[in-house]
DNA sequence: AGTATACAAGAACAAGTGTTCGGTGTCAAG
DNA sequence: CTTGACACCGAACACTTGTTCTTGTATACT
């Protein structure tokens, strides 16, 4: 069993909780200079020497003779999540920067049980403050930018374990099987609406999955498919 | 309206590529030599240009007398999203990232109907790679760390709306209020289960939501809760 | 033909950044 | 008291990295 290892130096401590802060604002590591200057260390093989024995202690990596050649190790995030602050703000951070990468518009309540406006600008109006990212093993395979998401208002999909005020993912399609569960736009009433979609030769059926509500039944031409139900997500809280 | 801008060079499509690229795999910028090497240009004042006329589209920001002093821009991303591979590719590595940040375990199944073994150390053994991860805006105020992952197995809560290969997201907690769902570890039998969680005196009642299928009650003493349900995950895909 | 612009290139230079050298001070062990 | 390990420090140096200078070619426009 590997003996235990003396405590970081309070120097060290402090190097790497700066260099871990200066990642969140800046897409590259510190320089040595910069190091010092703000743990109050005036040489620069001070510095140098410290980033040794961190390197030797596994929570660092370094190039040599690079510019910036500087890496935190996974361990090195554990060591300083024993000492910083929430990791709920650490969380924040990397989902926000996450949500650049790839976001889901999350629009306004979609009524499951009678159509609502959601405007003509099919999905490409949205908060960016709604957004919400999802793990990869939840998405299917496919683009991300063909996802987007909404909240349900009404409970006509209840036998389908949608309830009002879930949010269900989409995925971008104009093409629905029968059975698919579906966003529909309306063109006649300027609407959208949620629902197990059926062709029927001469009309859709868009029908509830909710015994006490009737299907609606509507001329193909004046629907038109937004997506297909991926996802349903409940806060339960 | 702004007039059309005049397309990208070659050069400056692949440099942009090239920077992408560089930063998936290293936590830092390249350096306008390593930029120059990648894409066939043998001078650093050519590879200056280059960057100086992408600045000017937008596509970069640069620190002047900064080694590595050179970020892409959001406009960039999605420049190079109509060019570049997948974007699922991008996703995934982000998401791996944050996943290494912040991760939810996903433990076994939890069987709804009937209590299954999960390990006698609570919540602790994990596959890295069934972790899945969530966003700020869905997790409630709140350590990140209390909360795990158990995809239900079985249909006891189907009247909660919680279906067989549902994903259940827990906050760790050891009280229960009637009526809460909880994941609760049965000592004797070494098992959990989810269930609803009611206080009756001289014993707990188990309640299961599906009306086909009976309580359990077991002895409070018997009986330690793990957890709350926050959340639920369903892919319908 | 002349001018302006875009793009290119090598070389030199300026500034940034990492590494090494020689030294000092403290502390524990012998 | 001496020695060795550790930590620290300023200065200098070595190398990396960004910027500028000068020159050249091609194209478009007047």
């Amino acid at each position: 069993m590997k003996k235990r290892e003396k405590p970081l130096s309070e120097r060290q401590v402090s190097i790497l909780r700066y260099i871990w802060s200066y990642l969140q604002e800046n897409t590259r590591p510190p320089t040595i200079r910069e190091i010092g200057s703000a743990t109050d260390i005036s040489s620069t093989s001070v510095v140098n020497y410290n980033l040794t024995k961190l390197t030797e202690r596994g929570l660092l990596e370094r190039e040599a003779e690079v510019s910036r050649g500087l890496r935190l190790t996974e361990k090195a995030m554990h060591e300083i999540g024993q000492v910083t602050e929430a990791v709920a703000a650490v969380v924040e951070n990397v989902m926000e920067t996450a949500v650049r990468m790839v976001r889901v518009p999350l629009l306004g309540n979609i009524v499951a049980g009678e159509p609502i406006e959601v405007g003509n600008n099919d999905f490409s109006t949205y908060d960016e403050d709604d957004a919400l990212e999802l793990s990869a093993t939840m998405l299917p395979m496919g683009k991300a930018d063909e996802l987007f998401a909404l909240r349900v208002s009404g409970e006509s999909m209840i036998d389908a374990m949608v309830n009002d005020g879930d949010i269900v993912v989409m995925k971008q399609q104009q093409m629905a099987k029968n059975g698919d569960m579906v966003a529909v736009w309306l063109n006649s009433s300027d609407t959208t609406t949620l629902k197990y979609f059926f062709h029927e030769g001469n009309r859709v059926r868009l029908q509830p999955a909710n015994p006490t509500m009737d299907p609606i039944f509507v001329d193909p031409n004046d629907v038109r498919v937004q997506g297909k139900v991926m996802m349903v997500l409940r806060n339960t809280a």
